[in-house]
DNA sequence: TGTTAGCACTCTATACGATTGAGTGCTAAT
DNA sequence: ATTAGCACTCAATCGTATAGAGTGCTAACA
């Protein structure tokens, strides 16, 4: 598709890019890199990628930029992705080293870690609440007529609501209908609470549904929260250091967009994503209008092999793409160690 | 100090300013405000008031512009603050119904409502957990070896840690422990868990230390967790609207100031801040260099009458005071009203 | 036939000067 | 005490000239 000489001089000019933020011209990269090829040749081979639809031209005389496409050959194959530098190793391990025992505490510190040594945004999400299984359910009294609706899910996330219950139920008679509740509930999946299962439960404490309603309730705004995915975001002010973002209208566009935090649940949770796979999206193949110039680099996280989860890293499509994979890949790998220690060894 | 007509032209100065954001001239006071002064007058009136320090010149042929001396005044005796808008406090009641029987849903509600309605940049903490009582502590078990211990204080807020424990600890020792637990601690100010509280209840279970510990240090976590004074901000980007913030370099310090939450939880937890009072900080009474161009107003709400958190809006300091400031009053109302159905009637 | 030197051409960015207009301060008349 | 009038100031705006980076094309070269 593209011979030898292309490919390097492709690469050339995407590397210089990332670096300067300026359209490049054909001197540039005769001088800095050894190609063996003069300036003129150099412009012949410019003008074919660029009628290849891989570099684009600002304006006629201006040097040129690299395009979508452009970034997606690199990142395919052009690129070479180095290892992590020792220095950024120790840097990590000694960040995440800080007693950790929630998930969503880890998952918090991992998103830290990313802005601060990518120098882009990071965005995580915790597991979905409705893709989990009960792993504890419990009700405990606080004071008369009032209760704590707890939920943990396998997936260590705790989740708790504050439920009033008939004055008269006593405190004892709380902790039996607990019991009942986290017996009967302990390993199904969030959706699988309906009717079936509330009148078992109903049945086997002989309970009127008056008392069982708010909390069954209670339960129900545990898995339904609002926010029931929590998405962190770190670093949302590194946009405005790019030069791309230097005019207040990108970067509201851009911040903008970090506020919905639904959108960026969503994007995290991208259907196609693989297990074990750094998925790359590059401008415009973000279809969300607010980040056509932006490009976004996410990895999963799992428990078993189910994902539970994400990280990203977005940026301008003009990204340090090596640095942000390896960076990505390490902390990939962080995550999953720390999530087997917090978890423990005995996950179903 | 000064006379009527001055303070008349300071007034429509500031007003027209915190309009436009451009510098005011004499003629355009003149013309816009029915003073029954020609520009001139206004301007001789104008020199007096920039050499009193109330306005300032941004170069000799422009208009006038306040100074915060000039604000101070126009917020201590010069506004007129209408009633909040029959719209405005329909809207708010509608966004307040939403079912809310949480402590920190509600004060981030309302910080959603605050910079909706102000189109500023709206923060607000969560009650300070040393300043709370204990109202329930209980350890949950979840699974052989782990444990969940949760604290609720009472100003209505939950926290909770996992906890490992030693494996021999059966559920129903571990449901014991919560009990004594509880009934030691409930009441005590949180940092009034000392040893001999903790002896004390090792006395009464008689249990080893080696058991205990990890429970007191779930507790100490819920305690000190690191924001355990959760800070919420909503419409940040609000400020890019405003021309002030159309550089990018001051769009980012202001951003940049509030990433860093423990800066804006001091903030808003000020020490001279008295009860049920509106407090309002004009740019440079902000002692904090990030945020000398803005303007600060912030209330708090309580429990009793001890101050449990506080709720801001931050904007340029060519706020629209009046605007702010009514909204506050009314949200405040709200938030202390709501609050008390949350703790139920009986709070101590 | 592929590569390169050379050159005319294009287009942005920058600098510079002239012009405009809003606003001031001062003076003199009311 | 107020105000009309006027000279003056200064940022913002506009147009023009200029510099410089980069291109595309042609013709010569290996």
């Amino acid at each position: 598709m593209l011979d030898e000489r292309k490919r390097r001089i492709l690469r050339a000019i995407i590397d210089d890019y990332i670096d300067t933020a300026e359209p490049i011209g054909s001197r540039t990269i005769a001088r800095k890199h050894e190609l063996g090829l003069s300036s003129a040749t150099i412009r012949n081979e410019m003008a074919d990628l660029e009628e290849m639809g891989y570099l684009a031209q600002p304006h006629t005389s201006a040097g040129r930029v690299p395009s979508d496409k452009g970034y997606r050959l690199y990142v395919d194959h052009l690129m070479k992705v180095n290892e992590l530098s020792l220095e950024d190793i120790e840097g990590i391990k000694r960040a995440m080293e800080v007693k950790i025992n929630e998930l969503s505490q880890l998952i918090r510190q991992a998103s830290v870690i990313m802005s601060r040594i990518t120098k882009y945004t990071s965005m995580a999400t915790t597991p979905q609440l409705k893709k989990s299984t009960f792993k504890a359910v419990q009700v405990v009294p606080i004071e008369t007529g009032k209760a704590l609706v707890i939920v943990v899910t396998n997936a260590g996330l705790v989740r708790n609501t504050l439920v009033k219950v008939p004055e008269r139920i006593t405190p004892d008679f709380l902790i039996q209908i607990s019991n009942v509740l986290n017996d009967k509930l302990k390993g199904l999946t969030l959706n699988q609470v309906n009717s079936t299962i509330i009148g078992e439960i109903e049945l086997e404490i002989s309970v009127s549904t008056e008392v069982l309603i708010p909390i069954l309730h209670g339960i129900a705004e545990c898995i339904s929260q609002v926010d029931s995915v929590d998405v962190f975001l770190d670093g949302t002010t590194n946009i405005l250091n790019y030069p791309e973002f230097r005019d207040v209208v990108k970067a509201r566009e851009f911040l903008s967009f970090l506020d919905e935090r639904e959108l960026i649940s969503k994007l995290l949770q991208s259907e196609e994503h693989k297990q074990d796979e750094i998925e790359i999206k590059i401008g415009s193949e973000n279809h969300l209008e607010g980040i056509k110039d932006c490009s976004l680099v996410t990895a999963t996280y799992s428990v078993g092999d189910v994902i539970i989860g994400s990280i990203g890293v977005i940026g301008p499509t003009r990204m340090e793409y090596p640095r942000v994979i390896s960076s990505m890949n390490h902390i990939r790998k962080i995550i999953n160690q720390e999530l087997k220690k917090i978890l423990g060894d005995n996950t179903e």
